[in-house]
Formats: C-alpha cells, sequence, structure tokens
DNA sequence: GAGTGGTCTAGACCACCGC
DNA sequence: CGGTGGTCTAGACCACTCA
C-alpha cells in the first residue's frame, strides 16, 4: 500500500507535468488537501514539505504554497544519451561491446543496490567512440528484477543508457564525480597514450523505490568536460 | 525561541562534532528521544528524519538510527560554503589568502563577464583547509560593480562565497568539471606532493543579469568528490 | 515479545499575511 | 479578521528485527 503523503506528493507531481499547475501556480493549502483526500493536516504538510524540499515548490508562511520556477535542481548532470550527443555535433558514433553477461553482486554491489542478500545482476562493459576515438567508458551493473531482458538487448543498435530509460523512468539520480588516473585496463580501453587524468561519474538510478542501475563512466580529461548552466528561481534585486 | 526539533538535531549534531557519537554508532531512539527531550515522538522523529536527509544518519527499521560514515564530498548543484560543509563533518576550517587586490581584466576575463571593454576586476586566491589539510584552491575574480567593498572584507572569518551570496542572491549559475593535472603552483598551494588529478570546478554566477563572480575551485582527487542526488519528478514516486 | 522505525490521526497554539 | 504555513502533542497501528 502506498503512503497516502506519497499518493498526495503524486497527485500534485502529475498535475504539474501534465501542466495544469504550471509555474508561479498556487497549490492547495494543506487544509484544502486534507478536505480533498480526506487525510490529517500532518500528512498534508508532510507531501508539501517534502515536494519543497525536492526543489517542486516554494512556501511563503501566511501566504501559500506556488511551483517553482522550472526546477533549478536537476541540471547539473542531465541523463542523456551519449550516442545522441555524438549525433548532435554532426559526429558519427560507434560502440564496441567489452563484456555483456550475468555476474553474481559483490559485496560492494549488493549494498549500490540496497539488496538484503547476494542476488545475481547484469554487467556490460561498453566503450563510446566519436568519430573512431574513445570518448566514454561505460562500466554498467543492471538489476535483473527491474530490466529482465537486459542481456538480451543489442547494443549496437542502442546505448544501454537510452534501452533503460524507455524502460523505467529515472524518479532519482544520484551522481558522484571524481577525477581519476586511470588503471591499466581503462587506458587499454579508452586508448590514452599520455599520463592523462579523467574524470570518473558514478552514477546511481532509482525507479519506484529501487535501484535499477549503477554505473561508472570514465572520460578522458582531454575529451571531456560537465557543463551545466541554470536559473535558481531567485529574485534578482 | 528555537524549535524543538532544531534543538534535538543540534544535540545530536554536536555529539557526531564533539567525537561522542562516532560513525557506525547507534543515536538514541525517537523513544528514548522522547523521554530524554520530554517530546512527542513526532518530534523526535522528525529530527532523526531530516538528519537523516542530511546525510549525517542513516535508520534501519527495526534495529535502530546510526551514525553515517563521514565522506568527504561537496554538493553539485546547491551552492555551498565549504568552511559550513567542514564544519557539519566536525572538522576545522581554516584558510589561507594568498592573493587579495585588484587587477585588470584580460581579455579571457573580459569576456567572462560579458564586459564590452577593459574594466578592473577584483581577485582573490585562497587555500582552505580541513583539519589543517588543503582541500580546496579557490582562484575568484569579482565584478566590482555587483560588490564594490569585496576587498575591504575579513575572508578570514567569511568565504567569499558567504559574503557574495549574502550579499547577492544568485539567479543564474554555469558549472564546468574537468579532471586536470595541477600546475607546479598550484600543487605548492594544496601541497601535494606525489602526481595527483584534481577536479577543477569552474563556476559562474549571475545576479540581475549580471554576472557577479568567476571562479576556479580545484580539488585534490584524493581529498574530495563531488555529489548530488535528486528526485527528478518523474511519474513512480 | 520487546524494541525499532514508518505512518497516521485529530486536535492545538502560534506568527504571519492580506483584506 | 480569516487563511496560511510552522510547530507540537499524545495517542495509535503496522511491519520489521533481534534475542
Amino acid at each position: 500500500m502506498t503512503p497516502l503523503y506519497a499518493q498526495v506528493k503524486s497527485h500534485i507531481l502529475d498535475q504539474i507535468r501534465s501542466g495544469t499547475l504550471t509555474a508561479g501556480k498556487r497549490v492547495p493549502s494543506e487544509n484544502e488537501l486534507v478536505t480533498q483526500f480526506n487525510i490529517s493536516r500532518m500528512t498534508a504538510n508532510r507531501a508539501l514539505k517534502e515536494l519543497t524540499a525536492d526543489g517542486f515548490l516554494a512556501r511563503v508562511p501566511g501566504v501559500g504554497t506556488f511551483v517553482r520556477e522550472a526546477t533549478p535542481r536537476t541540471s547539473l548532470i542531465e541523463l542523456r544519451n551519449i550516442a545522441d550527443e555524438i549525433a548532435a555535433r554532426g559526429h558519427r558514433y560507434s560502440s564496441r561491446i567489452e563484456d555483456l553477461r550475468e555476474i553474481n553482486a559483490t559485496p560492494n554491489l549488493i549494498k549500490d543496490f540496497e539488496f538484503k542478500s547476494a542476488s545475481p545482476l547484469f554487467h556490460i562493459a561498453i566503450v563510446h567512440e566519436e568519430n573512431g576515438m574513445p570518448v566514454q567508458f561505460e562500466d554498467r551493473y543492471v538489476n535483473p528484477f527491474s530490466a529482465p531482458n537486459f542481456l538480451k538487448q543489442n547494443f549496437a543498435e542502442q546505448t544501454p543508457t537510452a534501452y533503460l530509460l524507455a524502460l523505467l523512468p529515472a524518479d532519482e539520480l544520484e551522481h558522484n564525480v571524481e577525477a581519476i588516473m586511470p588503471d591499466a585496463n581503462q587506458q587499454r580501453r579508452l586508448k590514452i597514450t599520455n599520463v592523462e587524468p579523467c574524470l570518473s561519474l558514478h552514477r546511481r538510478t532509482w525507479s519506484g523505490g529501487h535501484v535499477v542501475t549503477s554505473a561508472t563512466l570514465i572520460y578522458p580529461a582531454s575529451r571531456y568536460a560537465l557543463y551545466s548552466r541554470y536559473n535558481t528561481g531567485a529574485k534578482p534585486q
């Protein structure tokens, strides 16, 4: 059974997504939600408080709760498909699959996937190339309960990111970015000749409360940077 | 009057900072907090829930609430003050100012600040330290029209970020993250002995349509990572 | 079975806002 | 003044874990 506060959150998010509630518009007050959903005010308060913490709403004491301008918290690293990015630059995309099979989760992976005990996982190692030059090494684990047919896909046609995004909407993302020196294996796969640092982007993706996939994306420093620009919704003086 | 839940939060955070509660240790249960502070369980629940959301605690249903491992990582999305982040980990913050003066904008800086012609700029170079160890080198330029008193501030008391944020709301942000090998100057300032890659985070901040500041923040890879986790607003809640 | 966290209720008092 | 959000209470039922 879905908790009541989560149902209220979903209801409001649906209205924002569908355009019924647009930026700046007032959301039902806590007391209005109490009568609409036949819940207690504490439950309505929790729903609105969490949506505010998530960056969707802004609350003004004595006035009301409002839909915020285009979510300022979602922009730094969008979930984009590297094949589309490369195509958008007018370059040729290709890939090389280096591994694709079922494995047993290690203790670290069990923690990553929030599993309670040992479990099989799917693994893919794939090198993405732009005009034949490796630009990203993707080392990804996939929850077989979320994507049971993962191993049967043709990843020469569609990247793992694109397949998973089409299958399951990502409702929560976690990113961790580090600078690393690639090990010999990674250097070989990325065809790095000189000593060159890399960006290591670790990403976990949730859908429906479960970790769908955990991926480490490695970019050679000379060929890639992460970029974002966005509006915070603050009021300029 | 400080809210009760905030008092409980402070009390627990103080114990983490002072070392009374270390990583992995169990925090008082909700019922124990109820009797200790003479509060209702909902208030105790709120304190523990928020500390969990803030990343300090981890809760296990049926077992208890525990202090999390302090991971030195900084938020990618929010504009946070490094002094607060370090204090929140219970560590000692200090800084070393290496430069603070007015300069003339170079062509690159003129472009960065969207100026039409040459102009003076303020410059600060400052090393941020955690328990005496350099963790960030900040190389920042500031628009004198936005913050005319910048050079007169005491940056031993307040970081440049904190000063500028209090002065002007950031209504637009731009980030660019790269992996770099630090040059000799940067190595010396960060006290890097071995060959070690660094994260370079370049950030421009707008307020009222003008570029207020342009900063390059350099983090040694071994001591820092950038982190973010957020809700995307996609369908399943 | 005792203890834990997860959720929920039906009230309450308050500061604040706009009218 | 009535409506808003911010906080708080004293109960409650549940699923879960651990001994």
